[in-house]
DNA sequence: CAAAAGATTGTAATTAATTACTATCTTCCA
DNA sequence: TGGAAGATAGTAATTAATTACAATCTTTTG
């Protein structure tokens, strides 16, 4: 038999695959920035060198992370949005399912972070710029049907309220590096949506 | 003449407080966790080696940077708060404070960002982590005093209020980052604020 | 079907550059 | 003039990347 706890001699896609959930698991423990191949490898059970036989530097590496990421976690929004009617109720499906993904990989937003603090101009980082654009532009226009629904007040600034919906996300997380500890943020994550829908929901005119 | 381009010979003290400017400033062209000694000394005008005559390692540095970040940051918002009556509004200009420091100093946030990933728990991030809990508590205690007065939702989470404030801060900051911009943030403060407000607000119960 | 030929994946060692930090000499100025 | 501040020139360790070589998988072909 072999229950095989360290696999050799991947075919060249898996492999790749492998490389990837090893710098997501890294960056959940250390700051992304500070990730040698050296551990990369290390925790893969590899050889230094032979991280470079599947990607040509450490940058077409750190592109492939964020491809992940993006691919992630606009494939499980997009999937909510798409089997959700009402747009308040996608909103609070897409917060659920955007903290679920982070707390399954809380290397990911470090990532993104991380990314978007580079000065230079990098593949990677354009990456995360464009995902997390797409992301404003699906708040964005649930946002925008929920006040055409007469759900969500209509003079809601639609661009602040995107910002506040990342922040949430981003709150929680700091909060959760301040805990020392991810669930934090599965416990906190209602209530702070509960507030979210008040100050955009549509009020009674009653009076 | 010499309008002191370069200052040299400083003493002690003073010099440790431009190197503490000098790496406040390089957080905001890059990742905290990518800055060297070699580059404060670059920006300074001063040797790699005369650094450590004023820090014992950069350990020490970076706790100094920490304790800057601090003291400006609680200490703006003490200011505030002490001389605000309405609890309401205590919070519009303590936000207001913090936006306006993290746009003269976009490094801090980035340092106090960088500091928290750290797996290992040394001096600068036990510092990190004490800040923003004495943040929390102001905004907790404002936002206690504000339901005490029947100005805040007397129903409200306050803990999932506190995050979010925190959120709306980290997210303008993520989205200055996307736009490569840090003025962004001033223009969205104001709405964002806004909109947090209504969330917690006391609501009028004529019906 | 089996063995040779080729391609793929991995290892171990080594590279030049960069890292934080130190020892020693020089300059400044109170 | 003597102590503080900086310059110069090092150190050992670590970094991403490259090398020559070996193991293993896949394809070809007699």
């Amino acid at each position: 038999m072999k229950t095989t706890t360290t696999i050799k001699n991947l075919p060249a896609e898996q492999r790749r695959a492998v490389t990837v959930e090893a710098v997501i698991e890294l960056a959940a423990e250390k700051n992304p920035a500070s990730i040698t191949t050296a551990e990369i490898a290390e925790r893969m059970q590899l050889t230094q060198g032979a991280l470079f036989r599947h990607f040509p530097n450490k940058d077409a590496l750190w592109q492939s992370v964020m491809e992940w990421v993006t691919a992630q976690l606009l494939g499980r929004i997009d999937k909510v949005i798409a089997t959700t009617g009402s747009p308040l109720e996608a909103l609070e499906l897409m917060f659920a399912a955007h903290i679920d993904f982070v707390v399954k990989h809380p290397g990911a937003p470090r990532m993104m972070f991380a990314e978007l603090q580079r000065p230079d101009s990098t593949a990677a980082k354009a990456i995360a710029q464009t995902m997390l654009r797409h992301y404003s532009d699906r708040v964005g226009k649930l946002l925008a049907k929920g006040m055409g629904e007469g759900i969500i007040d209509p003079d809601l600034d639609v661009a602040a309220a995107s910002v506040m919906f990342i922040g949430m996300v981003q709150g929680l997380v700091m909060q959760s590096m301040i805990a020392g500890d991810i669930a934090v943020m599965l416990g906190n994550a209602k209530p702070l949506f509960a507030l979210y829908a008040r100050g955009i929901k549509q009020r009674n005119h009653e009076r």
